[in-house]
DNA sequence: TTCAATTGTCATTTG
DNA sequence: TTCAAATGACAATTG
């Protein structure tokens, strides 16, 4: 016991050292992005080139609180870790009031005289969960844990603005802290862990969109101008909600606040950073606590964000107030809804917001946060702005806000990365395909496509030409048809192709209606332009080559002079030829390979019908035009496919875009809802701090709270009925979303 | 030579 | 029923 107790006194100052050296850090995007790898090494075990420093800052860390790292016994090690993970659990779950309470101690000389003693208590725990990091075996629930934890800190740091006091003294006391965190960041610019994977994007995120939205608003949030030591309040909530047992006594919160708080005073920018960013990532710890927070709290619903908004501000006015914990309860439930999202979510933006969370919800029933003032104020009907409780009127505007908020932040970073990179993929992609025009794309590059448009013309002109090679190739080409047998006898059959060659003979040489044929349909190359289709064919195709093919190749060199060079030409046109174009030459076919595919039906069959063809002859046309209608096919269809995934590219990223921006317009919404809450609690206060009973002495807020009535009346309940109505309408929602 | 991407081909379905 | 188009699957080609 002695030696756990120490332990956990220990722990606490060095959690609390840690806080306020947290609180210290301003930079929010480059807390963000550093994130958890320093303490998350420490835990699991040298994993880098810093690993080393880090564990030797850790190691100076328990040295300084008097555990050797080399004598750390089992007991002090699993005591230590089941308090960390208890406390953690505590955190995560409970989050508005923390901050309050402390704010109480503050302003209330009766509250705030508890102070640092319990604080340090509450801290132990947090220092067994270093301890646990030092240890050696850490599950990967640990790592998680810790990531979280150390997010937290991160985060807590990244808002709250420098305080060179706490800083100095911090870093003294834990030796090590500092550069655990400077670790961090060097990690964030260079480590790139598979298990921060997720947490990277989420810097990313943050980095880019949502974290320089979130730190221009908590720089605007400075509105309120309530100041107050947001950090602070809210890892000691978190930690005093380690303790055990739900009711805690107000003075123990007050002691544990009050000298934090006097410590780590900082601006209001502070408190607004804070709450932006407990805003925002609320909805990621609320995901990783569930189950948790539902055994833990009974209290009812309340939102997350709007109690992580109200803390710092309201901290000021909500000093009496000892609020209720419907409001926790709410945000513990708004993290069970989100929990099965939140495994998968990136581990960062969560963890940071758990320790914002376990804040807020250690305001405890005390009276804090705007959450507690909805839960406790408006516990019946109101209520339900808050949280999930929501009354009629009031249906947890909040609420589901904050749900949404959280999936569109874990969304939102993976968005965030996905828009960086998609775009410009998906630009170059469509400059890639888009430039070209379906069928005709291939052409351009192909060498077909030059073919097709040689072929083209060649072929107007080639009637006569080809009429005239044809004839005279008809006895020539034996050697060619050998020659082309390879091919020709793929699918069909040799020995009528030897015996269509005499056919093929006589069918050589009805001139006029091949060229007539030609200049109808496809000999004009502007008819082709237009035709689509058509285009695309001339274009991919090598069929057009064909009868350029056939004289070149054909046509018995008449000049020996030239032989050479037409003979390597005519290799080049061979080359140039597709299997088809081949084939038909072989058979002698007395038309295009282009016209045989592209004729319509009724001018085709009139072609075929002014030739005598062999049976051989007529089906390879028959073959040659069903392939080469099927190529262009396939390449529609490819094309199509192509422009498919393209189009949908382009809508991923529109909508990715859409689901940003209005994320963005969420957090601008939350952010003045927070603000209403604020005013709310205020007036809370006020109106609450002006009662007096029969004995003109005012009411304690630990015993009585306010609660709207549905007819817009406000009744001054006891407590307890207050909670036990707060604990219903939890229910209700819970019940309403199974 | 290997491999991935492209292109051609076949079989089948659809309108 | 025929034809053209579409498409999946596979093979051939290409770089």
């Amino acid at each position: 016991m002695l030696s756990l107790k120490k332990y956990l006194t220990e722990g606490l100052l060095q959690f609390t050292i840690l806080l306020s050296l947290i609180g210290v850090r301003v930079d929010v995007d480059t807390y963000l992005t550093s994130q958890l790898p320093p303490l998350r090494e420490i835990i699991l075990g040298p994993s880098s080139a810093y690993t080393q420093t880090q564990f030797h800052n850790l190691r100076n860390t328990l040295d300084g609180y008097g555990i050797h790292p080399k004598s750390i016994d089992l007991d002090n090690y699993f005591t230590a870790r089941r308090l960390l993970s208890q406390v953690r659990a505590l955190d995560r779950f409970q989050v508005p009031t923390t901050e309050v309470n402390a704010w109480l101690v503050h302003r209330d000389p009766e509250g705030s005289v508890s102070g640092s003693q319990p604080s340090s208590g509450l801290t132990l725990e947090s220092s067994s969960g270093l301890q646990d990091v030092t240890g050696p075996d850490n599950g990967v629930r640990e790592s998680e844990t810790e990531q979280g934890f150390s997010e937290d800190l991160e985060d807590l740091g990244a808002v709250a603005p420098p305080v060179s006091g706490d800083l100095t003294k911090e870093d003294i006391d834990l030796g090590a802290g500092r550069e655990i965190f400077d670790y961090s960041h060097r990690q964030k610019e260079q480590d790139v862990d598979k298990d921060l994977c997720d947490g990277a994007e989420q810097d990313d995120t943050w980095s880019g969109e949502g974290a320089e939205a979130l730190a221009r608003n908590l720089l605007v949030d400075g509105e309120t101008g309530e100041s107050f030591p947001a950090q602070f309040p809210a890892d000691i909530s978190s930690i005093t909600e380690a303790v055990p047992s739900e009711s805690e006594p107000p003075g123990l919160q007050n002691h544990l606040l009050s000298p934090l708080l006097t410590g780590t005073e900082s601006p209001f920018d502070l408190e607004q950073q804070w709450q932006d960013l407990m805003s925002i990532m609320e909805m990621q710890a609320m995901e990783v606590n569930t189950s948790a927070s539902e055994i833990l709290y009974s209290a009812p619903p309340g939102d997350p964000l709007s109690t992580n908004y109200s803390l710092a501000p309201n901290t000021p006015i909500n000093q009496n107030v000892s609020l209720h914990q419907a409001s926790l309860g709410g945000c513990s439930q708004d993290f069970s809804l989100f929990s099965p999202e939140v495994e998968s979510l990136p581990v960062a933006g969560g963890s940071t917001l758990l320790p914002l969370v376990p804040s807020n919800s250690t305001s405890l029933n005390s009276t804090f946060g705007s959450t507690n003032l909805a839960g406790l104020f408006f516990p019946a009907q109101l209520n339900g702005s808050a949280n999930d409780t929501a009354g009629p009127e009031l249906p947890d505007p909040l609420g589901g806000l904050l749900d949404e908020a959280m999936l569109d932040e874990i969304s939102l970073m993976d968005l965030a990365i996905e828009e960086g990179f998609n775009p410009v993929q998906a630009s170059q992609l469509e400059e890639e395909f888009d430039s070209d025009s379906g069928l005709s794309l291939d052409s351009s590059h192909s060498p077909s496509s030059l073919s097709s448009s040689e072929g083209s013309s060649s072929s107007s002109s080639s009637s006569s030409s080809s009429s005239s090679s044809s004839s005279s190739s008809s006895s020539a080409s034996s050697s060619a048809s050998s020659s082309f047998s390879e091919e020709g006898a793929v699918g069909y059959s040799s020995d009528s192709e030897t015996l269509d060659l005499e056919e093929a003979e006589g069918a050589v040489g009805y001139q006029p209606e091949y060229s007539k044929f030609c200049r109808m349909s496809y000999q004009d190359p502007a008819q082709l332009s237009c035709l689509p289709y058509l285009e695309h064919v001339g274009h991919n195709h090598t069929y057009n080559m064909a009868p350029s093919a056939l004289d070149s190749a054909e046509l018995p060199a008449p000049g020996a002079l030239k032989k050479g060079s037409k003979e390597k030409q005519a290799d080049f046109l061979d080359k140039q030829m597709s299997r088809d174009e081949h084939r038909a030459r072989a058979m002698k076919i007395p038309f295009t390979n282009d016209k045989i595919i592209n004729l319509p039906v009724e001018e085709f069959n009139e072609l075929l019908s002014k030739y005598q063809l062999s049976e051989a002859q007529l089906s390879l046309i028959r073959d040659i035009r069903r392939r080469g209608k099927n190529k262009m096919a396939a390449q529609n269809c490819r094309k199509r496919k192509l422009d498919t995934i393209l189009n949908l590219e382009r809508d991923v990223e529109d909508l990715q875009r859409d689901k940003a921006r209005l994320l963005r317009e969420k957090v601008e919404f939350l952010r003045s809802l927070r603000q209403m809450k604020q005013k709310v609690q205020s007036l809370y206060q006020e109106v609450f701090g002006r009662l007096r009973d029969e004995n003109g002495r005012p009411y304690s807020p630990s015993q009585y709270a306010l609660q709207y009535a549905g007819d817009g009346s406000v009744l001054l309940i006891p407590r307890t009925l207050a909670d036990q109505q707060a604990r219903r309408q939890e229910r209700k929602p819970k019940d309403r979303r199974k």
